[in-house]
RNA sequence: GGAGAGGUGGCCGAGUGGUUGAAGGCGCAGCACUGGAAAUGCUGUUUAGGGGAAACUUUAACGAGGGUUCGAAUCCCUCCCUCUCCGCCA
């Protein structure tokens, strides 16, 4: 959520950094009327109010001091008493409706994009940072992961759909054992960079959803319960990021660094036909989290941290990569600044995104009311929030599997993966 | 699912109609004491919104929402959540 001061003091800056995801989607034109009527009414209500507080004073005062409780002058008051409050009985429902309408659009408006963000239209005009890993990339024909996963009788989709929807998928044998080796991996290596791993809640209620904005904007990505204020998470950043909702931290506690393994589930509404097989696309997949609560002095250094630790995982699995930073068009709705990693998928030659990094600076702070406060300083101030992929492990073994596909079908098992497999190589076997 | 108890400040915990934004304690900050520290003593310490250049001022908040009253943390209603016991169960 944006700073409603913001707003109102800089109309025409918000105006335009907004305007920067995209020309006329968002206008806060309506949030600055009710936010004027919204206060008026709030000044008059107030002050009756005040007055309603004195006469209650008044009151008990007299007396104390010998009026009769039943005279004239205290019957007075009570009618005084009577009629403000039913005034202020008129102004306050007519408040209470413009500050919801008013949270209502807060809540439709997207984060402001960073000011060192790109400028762009979509996708196409997202620069590249860096590349890594050319080296690796391999030479010959390779089949798409897919069709080796099936070979190996490591992955079965038929049965998966079968059991609940397209778009499931089952991994079976060393297909599971390498899944959970992934898992494993990447969770021993961001807890030595510092990360403390959390298990959290996978099912989150619709408050949480709001914090991290998921919601109200995007409720039919989520799946939900039918009799229950709970939704399947579509990603750990949700509970993990309000395990702090409604508190107020010490600044000394910064930064907290979690790390977290959860499945993920996403109805993927609109993606109908793309990515229709393998590991791509899923309804449930999992994903090694990166989640980060820092002070806003440091958020531009950590998010750059977040993006190296997400990348020590594709060196150390020497899969080929690129980092692009998403420009303003092509931003997520709560993000501030966000680099995509994209890993090298040999079958369709071209890279796909495996991890996503933001910064999210204030905006989920504020939604959640997540904050800290400074020894010696007054008052408390938002933290900023922090999260990306280290990694998306379907797509991480759909990498390896394509990445360290031989010749001859069999599949080798990247080094530091061995010990956590206890293999160096798949086979083909008979299903 | 059945029965009961309870939700108060950063935390613990008093408080059943009138200066209670809220006793007391812990924690935290400052000062004193000390060579320095501990201990001790004193002082201070909620959040959010509005108005104001500022000093300051005003409103709201004791799980949430409604009601009674001149006045509600305290009384009434509805809902949510937590805990305990029993049942069921990984």
């Amino acid at each position: 959520m944006l700073d409603l001061k913001q707003i109102r003091e800089n109309p025409q800056y918000v105006q335009d950094r907004l305007n920067l995801r995209g020309a006329g989607q968002y206008d806060i034109q309506p949030i600055l009327e009710l936010d004027q009527q919204q206060r008026q009414l709030e000044q008059e209500r107030s002050r009756l109010q005040a007055r309603s507080n004195e006469i209650a004073k008044i009151i008990p005062a007299k007396i104390k001091q010998g009026s009769d409780p039943k005279g004239s002058e205290i019957l007075e008051l009570r009618e005084e008493g009577n009629k403000v409050k039913t005034e202020i009985g008129e102004l306050e429902p007519r408040e209470k409706e413009l500050k919801s309408q008013l949270e209502t659009l807060l809540l439709a408006l997207p984060n402001l994009p960073s000011e060192t963000t790109p400028i762009g239209k979509n996708e196409d005009d997202n620069p590249e940072v860096r590349r890594w890993g050319e080296e690796y990339k391999i030479q010959h024909s390779v089949l798409p992961h897919w069709e080796i996963g099936e070979k190996l009788g490591i992955l079965n989709s038929d049965r998966a759909v079968k059991v609940a929807q397209s778009r499931f998928i089952m991994l079976k044998g060393a297909g599971a054992a390498l899944e959970r080796a992934l898992i494993s991996f990447m969770l021993d290596k961001q807890t030595a960079a510092g990360y403390i791993e959390v298990l959290p809640p996978l099912l989150v209620n619709s408050q949480s959803l709001t914090a991290t904005s998921q919601l109200p904007k995007f409720a039919d990505e989520s799946f939900k319960c039918q009799d229950d204020d709970l939704w399947l998470i579509p990603t750990a950043e949700v509970p993990v990021t309000n395990l702090y909702r409604d508190e107020i931290l010490e600044a000394s506690q910064l930064p907290i660094r979690h790390c977290a393994y959860t499945p993920c589930f996403r109805r993927e509404a609109g993606a109908y036909g793309r990515d229709t097989k393998g590991l791509i696309r899923l309804h449930q997949f999992n994903k090694v989290e990166l989640v980060k609560f820092v002070h806003p002095d440091k958020s531009e250094e950590e998010h750059q941290a977040l993006v190296r630790d997400a990348e020590a995982i594709l060196q150390a699995l020497k899969l080929p990569y690129r980092v692009i930073e998403l420009c303003t068009g092509d931003l997520g709705f709560g993000a501030a600044r966000c680099y995509d990693l994209e890993v090298w998928l040999p079958s369709a030659n071209k890279y796909r995104e495996i991890s996503s990094c933001s910064n999210f600076r204030d905006f989920q702070a504020r939604r959640g009311s997540i904050r800290f406060k400074e020894a010696g300083k007054k008052g408390t101030q938002f933290v900023h929030t922090l999260n990306g992929s280290g990694l998306a492990v379907g797509r991480t073994m759909a990498a390896v599997l394509e990445n360290y596909q031989q010749p001859d079908g069999t599949v080798k098992i990247p080094e530091v993966l061995q010990p956590y497999l206890g293999r160096e190589v798949l086979y083909e076997t008979a299903t």
